[in-house]
DNA sequence: ACAGGTGTAATCACTGCGGTTACTTATTAA
DNA sequence: TTAATAAGTAACCGCAGTGATTACACCTGT
């Protein structure tokens, strides 16, 4: 959804879009988007003004931002989910593999991210005028 | 968990192992690990028998699973998750997004599972007994 | 036969997230 | 100065996922 709202803040490129209009293109309610953007404001990655005839715009060019970018500002859980109760310490296994595991997601992680930055937003808005486009000549 | 349970059978290397057992190491109830198990043993990675002084165990050696296979034997839903209603198709962006979007996505989760490719069960294990030796050498 | 296991269903609680309504606050325009 | 417009925000609902728990049927080795 963050990626879609950015996406189509650069598809204005650099009008102001009201919530209103952006929860229309998602199917969603402008609360939903609102609260989204005010986490991409505290990533920086879009600015918004109250008041009559404003909205949101982005913060920098779609060029300079990438989707790990959004994906950090986004996602603060872990993609991988550790048990709420802690292993039992009294097994060998148990007593150390946490750690262990934190290493090896964290790595994996960042694996995955490494792949989104090499996708920009306007990667992203290219690919989605391109596949328009293909459609309409169809 | 699912990791956790694996590296408790590869730990025992190849006795048979109950839920109880497992449950105890995880600190959990014996019903969710005979949960997770049955997944488990449709990838073929464990081999589990009914009946009195059995369990389950591993059905390949423990350098010879990697947790890449865990996490696709484990994990069904996509790390990235897109909104359940269908975007705006009458938006330019809307009607084009999403497939590029799953595109996307796609990409960043192989690029994560290639990473889990590089650690094996072994791996794992070793790793433990090492942090453990380590601990008691304090 | 029985004790020790798994398989499995039913139910509960907790959490996260989107959805909705309603209200407050800020800004622009008339 | 007032009205209109739009964001900020709180409160609440519903839904889905998941771990936890209990209970019971079924299988199997001694």
């Amino acid at each position: 959804m963050a990626v879609h709202v950015l996406a189509v803040l650069a598809y204005k490129e650099g009008d102001r879009v009201t919530s209103a209009f952006l929860a229309g293109s998602v199917n969603t309610n402008p609360v939903i988007i609102r609260r989204l953007l005010l986490t991409l404001q505290r990533a920086k990655l879009v600015d918004t003004c109250k008041g009559a005839g404003s909205g949101s715009r982005l913060n920098r060019s779609p060029g300079r931002i990438n989707l790990a970018e959004i994906y950090r500002a986004v996602e603060e859980a872990e993609p991988f989910a550790t048990p709420a109760r802690k292993p039992n310490t009294a097994c060998p296994v148990g007593h150390c593999i946490r750690k262990e595991l934190d290493r090896i997601f964290e790595s994996a992680q960042k694996a995955m991210e490494r792949d989104l930055e090499k996708t920009s937003l306007a990667d992203v808005i290219n690919a989605v005028k391109a596949s328009c486009a293909a459609k309409q000549a169809v």
